[in-house]
RNA sequence: GGGUCGGUAGCUCAAUCGGUAGAGCAGCGCCCUUUUAAGGCGUUGGUUCCGGGUUCGAGUCCCGGCCGACCCA
């Protein structure tokens, strides 16, 4: 390798354009400089990518070590970078926070000045420094000593408006989490919820169980599935487009409370509702019924609620947030239980209430509350006219007289709640794989969960009569028998305990309790279409 | 799949009626020993998403395509 020969100014870095640096010829001009600044690197035997390097602890920790005259040591990423001339202030960050730190050119040797200028914003560094309180009142660390750990080879986004474009954040989420403290805490919140809702039922006594994703017949779900191939068995197989099937073998088998949180595959189109793979929680509990999984639910999604409020809580509470965030007045909540969603200048769009109990109403009723006490006595004809000429809805007329109701259903009463409310007692029409009632054989033992506009949640007491369940699959499959999954209800007729079920679309559930407006805000890597950077 | 909107420097954004593509941040050079969106002076950087067309002249107008956002089915 070329010896580079540096003559070095005063900033962060030196003059270095006049160095040649082959390959790079179609490279913009500031990864040029960095790359050239890595083989100077190189050439005074410093390895840019580093190795081990020992932390007091994340920069959260260190932060509450603080203590003045002590010495910590920290890693991170250098995010800002204030000259003095002779002295230094940087913004050591991980995800944890952002602690300051102080170089001055008089108290580390001109070896470390010199790596010192070497150095850009976004490489990850470590030192090892004194605790000091700045003028200004801020803690920071002195450095002693500092070690390079890795180069980046590219710049990061603007540090005060950070980065802005929507596909950008989603192609690359890691500048989104770097930049974007808001992202990065609607993160946070999804992992709190993930995490929470294991420790909730395995409290309770369920086990959290593994199916197969790889299926033969994807069911459980009316739903497109997602096609692969396994090469040795020479045989398609499906994503799966649901839990379900494979979870009430388990309750065959005599695992009575079980759950699982993982991943669904359906392929349909994308929208801000959808994601081809989404993740799911089902649970199912041997001698329950869809009551009793109500108010499982709702002791669920109070108790996510308040782990969530509990982490905004902390953020407000925890000092100067690690980027500026949106303008957010301090909350203030009459009730511990509300959740507010905030448009993005921060101002509160809705709050919901999650305040138990929370209302539980019959479907049919429901629908007397907004369409009339004669709804259900009306003509189909009747009904149909009601629905264009006074509510002013589009009825398609190829729909059924149930969907006309279900319309009516979901424009005026689901779309309209804001606040929890279980709908119990649905048609069967509508549910044709649940339990029937046993005082109305038209009704199903089911609730479905309506929070903020949208299903949130369903709840079912469980089909559990084998020669019924192959009835329904056999109407639902129609022409199509080989969808039926045989070896599902072999296990069946073995017995399957009565149980209460649910379904929560974690996805929905994180937007839900963030606020976000897009499945996409919730999901880590959204699919996108490929795209040649 | 249809409609509407968008894609300009590494990032955030301007660009009047079609008339030499600009600013802030980042970068680079200089000044500054407690700054914090540090500051001051100077300065580099562009396939205006891609491909056609109209025009003396296109970031801007027209057609096609790519990618995204929102709405609808």
């Amino acid at each position: 390798m070329k010896h580079v020969q540096l003559e070095t100014g005063r900033g962060f870095s030196s003059k270095l354009r006049n160095l040649d640096s082959p390959s790079m010829d179609e490279e913009n001009e500031l990864i040029t400089l960095r790359r050239k600044k890595l083989d100077a690197l190189r050439a005074k035997g410093i390895e840019p990518f580093g190795g081990s390097f020992e932390v007091t602890g994340s920069i959260a920790e260190v932060r509450e070590k603080f203590k003045e005259g002590e010495t910590l040591r920290a890693a991170g990423r250098i995010t800002a970078h204030r000259d003095m001339g002779k002295s230094h202030f940087l913004d050591l960050r991980d995800a944890t926070g952002r602690i300051q730190i102080y170089i001055h050119a008089n108290e580390v040797g001109a070896e470390l000045i010199d790596l010192f200028r070497l150095l850009d914003l976004g490489d990850f560094i470590g030192v090892e420094g004194t605790c000091f309180v700045t003028k200004s009142g801020e803690s920071t660390l002195k450095v002693r000593t500092f070690q390079l750990l890795a180069k980046a080879l590219r710049p990061l986004p603007e540090k005060w408006h950070g980065l802005q474009d929507i596909e950008a954040r989603y192609r690359q989420r890691y500048l989104d989490l770097i930049t974007n403290e808001h992202s990065r805490a609607v993160f946070e919140k999804r992992i709190a919820i993930v995490r929470e809702t294991r420790r909730f039922f395995e409290d309770r006594g369920f086990l959290e169980v593994e199916t197969p994703i790889l299926q033969t017949i994807p069911g459980g779900a009316a739903a497109e599935p997602f096609t692969t191939h396994h090469k040795a068995l020479g045989i398609d197989l499906y994503l799966r487009i649901a839990l379900e099937l494979y979870l009430k073998r388990l309750l065959v088998g005599g695992l009575n409370k079980v759950f699982e949180i993982n991943r669904n595959f359906r392929n349909e189109g994308i929208s801000r509702k959808h994601n081809p793979e989404f993740t799911m929680l089902e649970a199912y509990w041997a001698y329950a019924d869809f009551e009793r999984m109500a108010n499982l639910t709702e002791e669920l999604i109070c108790y996510l609620a308040e782990k969530i409020l509990a982490l905004d809580a902390a953020k407000l509470e925890g000092g100067a947030p690690a980027t500026p965030a949106p303008r957010v007045e301090k909350p203030r909540r009459s009730s511990p239980l509300q959740i507010e969603h905030r448009d993005a200048d921060g101002k509160i769009v809705r709050t919901i209430n999650l305040e138990r109990p929370w209302r539980r109403a019959r479907y049919h009723d429901l629908v007397r509350e907004v369409a009339g006490h004669d709804w259900f006595e009306l003509s189909d004809e009747q009904r149909r006219d009601r629905a264009t000429n006074d509510f002013k809805l589009e009825i398609l007329p190829q729909l059924a007289d149930f969907e006309v109701t279900q319309h009516v259903f979901e424009k005026l009463v689901e779309e309209k709640t804001i606040d929890p409310l279980f709908v119990t007692h649905c048609p069967k029409e509508l549910v044709p794989l649940a339990k029937q009632n046993a005082a109305d054989d038209s009704l199903v033992d089911v609730f479905e969960l309506i929070i903020n506009g949208a299903e949130i949640a369903p709840g079912y007491s469980e089909l559990n009569d084998p020669l019924v369940q192959r009835q329904r699959l056999l109407e639902q499959a129609g022409e199509e028998r080989q969808k039926i999954d045989e070896e599902f209800l072999l296990a069946l007729e073995h017995g399957m305990p009565p149980a209460g079920g649910i379904g929560i679309g974690i996805d929905r559930l994180t937007m839900l309790l963030t606020g976000a407006e897009s499945i996409r805000d919730v999901i880590l890597f959204p699919l996108l279409r490929p795209k040649m950077l």
